[in-house]
DNA sequence: TATCTTTATCGTAATATTGCAATATACAAT
DNA sequence: ATTGTATATTGCAATATTACGATAAAGATA
């Protein structure tokens, strides 16, 4: 005990999990606001634009990219991170079907 | 150190990535599922649509309503759980922001 | 080649999460 | 008052996450 009922559950729910979880972490979050914020991708820059140590700093990013919120590809010395359009895009999906949800039930509710 | 470092994100940031965790597990996405699925609030019903015991699913409930994604309200003996627009409305709110500035990046990524 | 820069990985400590049995609480109904 | 039902809390074990120093890997530059 203690390990997520991952097999309990339907595929779609794990993923929406999965993707909400690597979004989770406010350290993400900023990861995120970062590459949104500068107006390309970022090469070799996001370590200096958090307050966490370098080795810190990958591991994040690498749950992003597994993930599917990022992508990264080599850039000679550094590498090159760009939002990951797949991943927001399904979240985004997902909060559509539930607003669309939410509607129907409206005055239905508490 | 193992505690995120929460003081070192703006509000904004702590508080996606609170909303966002609570989704990331697959048990409270089902258990919002159900809550959407069914055209009503559910008073009494939750603990026997998942695959966990009564302690489990009470904490997972908790959870959410700590992060403002559902709300209960005691009727009688049973307690009556809804969904929370306001922190749905939230999140809806970063993504639809996040998809204007994917939008404004076309073509300016790799 | 030697060195610098950038990113990844390993090892490890601190903390958090998950899950459940047992128990407590709160109200219904008998 | 006692019993039954629904939910919450407590305590604990298993597992996961977070963070960082140290080190490795890979390309760039002198």
């Amino acid at each position: 005990m203690g390990a997520t009922k991952t097999d309990h559950f339907t595929d779609k729910q794990n993923d929406i999990a999965t993707l909400a979880k690597a979004l989770g972490h406010p350290a993400r979050v900023a990861i995120l606001d970062y590459l949104l914020r500068v107006d390309a991708c970022i090469c070799g820059d996001i370590v200096n634009e958090l307050p966490l140590a370098q080795a810190t700093v990958s591991q994040h990013l690498r749950e992003l990219k597994n993930a599917g919120l990022i992508k990264g590809s080599i850039e000679g010395n550094a590498i090159c991170y760009c939002i990951d359009e797949k991943g927001f895009a399904k979240l985004q999906t997902y909060f559509n079907v539930v607003s669309t949800k939410m509607e129907k039930k409206k005055n239905k509710c508490c």
